[in-house]
DNA sequence: GGCGTAGTGCCCGTTACTTCA
DNA sequence: CCTGAAGTAACGGGCACTACG
């Protein structure tokens, strides 16, 4: 794409707001490749990186910043920075990562691993020690407010927007973990209700067979019924006995008077 | 008070990059 | 060395809310 653009930058800020300030002014000379960024300089924040070579993904960052300076359209790059305070606060950072040791890429070098495309983001690998300290401020509140975030990133040398995607993720990474953890439970619970209804049914069926033998047996018992002679209530007794149709069946659960049926000589 | 607009914060889905097995 | 999966920083769109004219 453009390996080869030499990139030249000039950044200036005024105290006027971003969006109040429409004097940025972006130039590019398609002769060289050179792209040169000028915005107002009216301001003791002016720094000049004219002589710096930029790594394309300091450029990337700083180019959202100014498509905020200077596209209105570009609402959401310029709400990023939640205030102009931010907005210089990022700058800084840049110009930190600017001259720091890796910030500085010379294009012209052999070395090719800290070149990109423009365009292409370059992803920031957080140290152990800012994903901490972001962890434990997690852990006291999900949410930050503009000044927490603003500390943070002063205090990680990081610019607010990392700090506020860094707390969207990880609440997002909660919410994900919590979802898995909800799910497990259900699935858990279902497993249990199948159960459940595997035992359930399998007693409905045991009790459905025992009355099927239980009337069975009744029936095949009120087939042999005989009277008991002495309270003249009906027991089993073989063919030709004596039968009362309205007591042909009888179980005498709690009766006072023990009876016999089927066994006519062993009563009284 | 209702309305349109701009600013802001957050969520969601996705992309792009890094790391590791 | 290559590759795919997993983890995650970063992004863009959309929505809700608030302030202001």
């Amino acid at each position: 794409m453009m390996c080869n653009t030499r990139l030249s930058l000039s950044l200036g800020l005024s105290s006027t707001p971003p969006h109040q300030n429409n004097k940025g002014k972006l130039s590019t000379n398609d002769d060289n490749q050179e792209l040169t960024l000028c915005l107002s300089t009216s301001s003791e924040f002016t720094n000049n990186y004219d002589n710096n070579r930029i790594n394309p993904q300091l450029l990337g960052g700083v180019n959202s910043s100014v498509s905020s300076f200077s596209n209105t359209s570009s609402v959401k790059r310029e709400r990023d920075a939640s205030s102009f305070e931010e907005e210089v606060e990022n700058l800084e950072t840049k110009r930190v990562l600017l001259i720091s040791p890796k910030g500085l890429v010379d294009h012209n070098d052999d070395d090719e691993e800290d070149v990109h495309d423009y365009g292409t983001r370059k992803k920031l690998r957080l140290t152990k020690e800012q994903s901490d300290v972001l962890e434990d401020s997690f852990k006291e509140h999900t949410t930050l407010n503009s000044k927490q975030k603003r500390d943070l990133a002063r205090r990680l040398s990081l610019r607010p927007r990392q700090v506020e995607v860094w707390f969207q993720n990880r609440r997002a990474r909660t919410k994900l973990k919590q979802t898995e953890v909800d799910c497990e439970i259900l699935r858990k619970c279902y497993e249990d209700l199948k159960d459940e209804n595997r035992r359930l049914n399998k007693e409905i069926q045991e009790l459905k067979s025992l009355k099927k033998s239980q009337s069975f047996r009744v029936q095949l018992s009120a087939a042999t019924l005989c009277m008991c002679p002495s309270c003249e209530r009906t027991y089993g007794g073989g063919a030709g006995g004596a039968t009362d149709n309205s007591t042909k069946i009888s179980f005498s659960i709690g009766d006072q008077k023990p009876h016999f049926y089927g066994i006519p000589s062993q009563i009284h």
